[in-house]
Order: structure tokens, then C-alpha cells, then sequence
DNA sequence: ATTATACATAGATAGTTATCTATATATACA
DNA sequence: TGTATATATAGATAACTATCTATGTATAAT
């Protein structure tokens, strides 16, 4: 697992506005004058905020004229669900042998459910 | 979706070495000194890294003795995946229909794969 | 050509945070 | 009791970022 790469996707979606923004991506693109009628803040920060999306991978731009439609990334999603698949399970990393002669850790077999 | 909250758990885990933590903790639980081990920065660093995660209800603390035994929380990881989920697909936030008067988006129907 | 619209960039500010050193606290052991 | 160990807290600093106002640029419409 690239912990470094994965903090920049997750660093870039943890922001309350950028979340709402990837919701409203997932029903299909839209242009950023359509997004920003969700917000309160103004224009310039929204452009901050996709830039921020698009740096990170998470949203493409196709540029039509004067509109900008983004449009949230299927690679992004596909690659964010299997990392954080493999976050949550005891197969990636895998330190399953806690150090006995230290803290006598007893831990019991965590069974994964994800 | 609560954007707010589901961002303070997203700014939690977005920090690399608290994604490291998680992936050690997914094993089963260790104890603090266990778990800095792992990593180069000092143990005061750890215990405001723990206590992050604490906040964000990710992990819970089992003190004995001496020993502070962290526990990554299924409850956590059940509420998180499922908060993604929506997220990714267009059921929750759902503005479909965008704006045809203002921008003319043709969107295609976005087909749900999460 | 002029005006309006959609979006980006520059620069400033306030808030957050990851890290450190230094120190305190609490438990275990001799 | 005194010492070692595990963890927390305090305070400082440097870096990052979410937001704003002001302004620039590019396209469309009149």
C-alpha cells in the first residue's frame, strides 16, 4: 500500500465542500457553474477546490466553450474502494505477530468482515 | 450524509502514518510501544497521532497496567465503507438532473458500479 | 465593438496540524 | 524507596490550507 499516495486522494476528499462536491459528481458530470449553486462560498474558492480534486485524481475536466464539465474519475473510484479494502483487512501490511516479550499482547485472531 | 462528520474521520485517516497505524491495527490490537516500532518520529508524536484517532472514533484504548492497548473499531470500519459507498453511487445526494437551461449538459446516465 | 458570463490566478489572512524538545504522570521492578 | 519504563501534556515552530477580495482571461451575446 502507497500511504503516501493514498493521503493525497484522502487528504483531497476529507474536506466537508470537496465531499458534497464528489456526491454531486457521482450522479454524472456537471459544469463548476452548476456545482457552485450548492455552495455558499465563492467562485475562486470552488475553482480551488476542483483544482484540488483534479490534482488529486479524483475528477477529469473537459472543456466546452466557456463551460468546464467535470466529471468524477471511475479509475479514482475503482483504486480508492480496493485500497481501503486492503486498509481494513489484516492482508496488506500484516504486523498479525504482536511483540509477546514486550506487552504480552494476547490478541485474539481478528476475523475480517470487509 | 453528514459531510461534517464523515470528514472528521476522512482527515483523521488521511494522514500517511495514521493510515499506517490503521493497517497495523486491522492485524489486531497493540499497545502504543508496539506500535512505534514502526515508525522514525518520537513517542509524543504517537500518543497525538493515537489520540487523533481516538477523537475520530476510530480506535478505542484498553489500559492495563503500564500498557495502552489500541483496537481498531468494527463499528468504524462498518460505518465508514457504507459511507463511501453512498458516496460513490447516486442514490443519497442525487442532483441528477442538471441544469439543462443554464449550461446544456448532456449527461449520459451514470451507471452505478460500487 | 461592447458588455455579460464562466472560470482562473494573485495575494493576503486566519486557522489547523505534524513535529519537535522538555517535562509530568503512572505503573512496574529491584 | 528509588529507578526504569510507558504514555501524556505543554509549548513552540514550520508548513499547509480554506477562504476572501481583486483582477485577469476567454468565450458568448447584443
Amino acid at each position: 500500500m502507497d500511504y503516501e499516495k493514498m493521503s493525497v486522494m484522502m487528504k483531497a476528499m476529507a474536506d466537508p465542500n470537496r465531499m458534497k462536491i464528489i456526491d454531486i459528481l457521482s450522479c454524472g458530470r456537471q459544469c463548476a457553474y452548476e456545482v457552485l449553486e450548492h455552495f455558499d462560498f465563492t467562485q475562486p474558492t470552488l475553482s480551488h477546490h476542483m483544482k484540488m480534486l483534479e490534482k488529486a485524481g479524483i475528477v477529469t475536466v473537459s472543456k466546452e466553450g466557456q463551460w468546464h464539465f467535470y466529471t468524477l474519475r471511475d479509475a479514482f473510484v475503482n483504486q480508492f474502494m480496493s485500497s481501503i479494502i486492503k486498509l481494513f483487512s489484516n492482508e496488506d501490511h500484516c504486523i498479525c505477530q504482536p511483540n509477546q516479550t514486550v506487552c504480552e499482547n494476547v490478541a485474539e485472531e481478528k476475523v475480517t468482515t470487509v
